[in-house]
DNA sequence: GTCTATAATCTGATAGAC
DNA sequence: GTCTATCAGATTATAGAC
């Protein structure tokens, strides 16, 4: 019985999904496990029941973060490459900046995960090296090699960080637009 | 009488600079008004003859940062126009990584800010604002205009906060060098 | 201005009924 | 597995003596 989708793994995910969410939008210590479980339909004395801490919700929140990301959607939507130019833009956008769509956790968790345990670090470097592999893999030999693809992870990533720390809607527009137009001269 | 350094401002700097350390190195809410008071060598209960709350002190320390930041360091010692290369290499080190030098705020506070109040999103714009300028200003003309320092900024911020979220050490050599790497491509 | 002491609140985690 | 109820600890902020 490889995929025994018993109710409990349904309830499991319905609390990740909303950890994520809440998570990303306002960090681990602005989010409490009563607010988790209130938005997840259920009670606070539930949790523990499906994870051990606030510590390892967090930590799952990490991995389970990369299945709704920009760059997920844009895989599920084509089963080919992934061209240079769409990769970049969807991630550098003002929607992935307020999170109208679900954030990629390399850059909604990115600080808190430096102040947290070494399984969330793990956490976050097994998805970091995810991100690297699909760069490299799915753009049709546009992102040459793991120097490239790394120097445009740090550029995406610290585009999407700052410009949510800044409060001129402007300066974000501006900030953007000049990563996307220079992304590609990483590339060289 | 312009600058009256009474032994008030005295000992509301130390509290700053505690606070900085402190703040950089575990987050808002990892650190406790107690500890910052305990490092800056007072007690608990003065802290509200300095300041009038936790957020506000966190406002002041994302400018008090800058004071000792890295880049603030190069330009100490250097009258004259700061190399494109000693901007990148002292920024994307692991001494900077790993804070064993006073960190640059926007790396440090980013994720923290951006689930913060407007006024700590005005103090990190204002204190971004300053870093294109130095890149700007001072770098020689290596640094032609401001869309190529805002995606140097974001790569330069981008490397350093990835980096800190990385549990592998050679990983995190092997981003640091990527970045230095691919920067002077982002000038062209 | 700095101290000690404490109020008021929040939250992670546990206990036990159903 | 989910609920209600509660414990235990931490922390921001305040009060009042010195």
């Amino acid at each position: 019985m490889p995929w025994p989708t018993t109710r409990k793994q349904e309830t499991r995910k319905k609390i990740l999904k909303s950890a994520v969410r809440l998570f990303a939008q306002r960090g681990f210590h602005n989010v409490s496990l009563g607010e988790v479980m209130e938005d997840a339909k259920l009670t606070h004395g539930a949790f523990y029941a499906h994870f051990s801490s606030k510590q390892e919700l967090y930590n799952q929140s990490v991995y389970a973060a990369t299945e709704d990301s920009p760059l997920a959607g844009i895989m599920r939507e084509s089963e080919g490459d992934l061209s240079f130019n769409k990769i970049v833009k969807t991630y550098l956008c003002s929607e992935h900046v307020e999170q109208k769509v679900s954030p990629c956790p390399l850059a909604a968790f990115a600080t808190d995960v430096s102040n947290q345990n070494d399984d969330a670090k793990q956490a976050y470097s097994h998805v970091f090296e995810g991100l690297l592999d699909i760069l490299q893999t799915r753009s049709g030999g546009e992102i040459p090699d793991r120097q490239s693809a790394m120097s445009l992870a740090a550029l995406m990533i610290g585009g999407v960080v700052v410009s949510r720390a800044l409060n001129d809607e402007e300066v974000v527009d501006e900030l953007l637009e000049a990563c996307i137009t220079k992304a590609s001269q990483l590339m060289k």
